[in-house]
DNA sequence: GCTACCCTGATCAATTTCTTTCATGAAAGC
DNA sequence: GCTTTCATGAAAGAAATTGATCAGGGTAGC
């Protein structure tokens, strides 16, 4: 793939904040014609750089209070013990975040609930409940002081 | 704040898979009028249900190939150090995701940079250096199972 | 029943935004 | 020197958004 201008990447570090903006303003502010932004923008969508343009949504007036981060422990490391436990993951809206770790545990889960009780009953149902999971430890969020999504570019 | 009817639902649904949808495409997959829907995403625009709309990128195209999750334990809770230590979380944007959680650590951070090495500089010079940080543990990211942006609604 | 109220869908005009097309100028290759 | 290629900006056309208006259909209260 083709190196990344500095222009493109004015483009792509205005978009991370905002991808409402209209195109003539991403322009100017960017440096450029509207019509060299409206390319740049096609090529970065085409290449993957973009892969979506999202609405972030706030948890709380949605009722979703609680946040955990689960630290996962596997049984075995086996092709069928990941599938098994990949699948949980895939198949649940709740875990919003999955990443297999270096260090103490396999997998870092983050997790959205309604509430306690509701965290309760999707965590012993399907993880404690799956053969392969070892140990969950669960943490609890207390306040969420920075949540980007903005890479640093 | 009023509810949030089965129709807005939706909605959200969609935005946050993809917010560059046609109005009138949205309004036909929700099963509504364009007028509808136009005044149901101003409405959850202004309640601020909806926060903002970003382009997600690709980190792996933009060079940023580390991905650690790092736990912080501070020396004390006192304000000075809550203060100094949230600083640096917002002051730098390598610092994506920052939680204060239950548990045996202060903080959960998630953090990406281009490489170990710039990712052992950017630690010690701003973590390690911080005089209420007491201890942090690292762990590097094996593999990104999930990385959503969607609540379950 | 009747009224008032609210949500909905249809329609329309004005505006804004997106997308294509065309022409220009700079740089590279022959 | 000439051509080709490429990125750029201006302008025009196509499409979408915005905001308002109006009418129909529930429904709750009187």
């Amino acid at each position: 793939m083709k190196e990344i201008d500095q222009g493109s990447l004015r483009l792509l570090r205005l978009l991370q904040q905002d991808c409402s903006l209209a195109l003539s303003d991403m322009a100017e502010r960017a440096g450029m014609s509207q019509s060299t932004a409206w390319r740049k923008v096609q090529e970065l969508e085409a290449a993957g750089v973009i892969r979506a343009r999202v609405a972030l949504l706030d948890a709380r007036k949605l009722d979703l209070k609680l946040c955990v981060i689960a630290h996962v422990t596997l049984d075995d490391h086996h092709e069928e013990a990941i599938a098994s436990f990949s699948a949980v993951v895939r198949n649940h809206p709740e875990i919003l975040e999955c990443y297999a770790l270096s260090g103490a545990f396999d997998y870092m889960l983050k997790i959205r609930a309604a509430d306690v009780e509701s965290y309760e009953t999707f965590m012993t149902r399907y993880l404690l409940r799956n053969p392969h999971v070892r140990n969950v430890v669960s943490s609890f969020v207390l306040r969420e002081m920075k949540a980007s999504t903005e890479l640093p570019l």
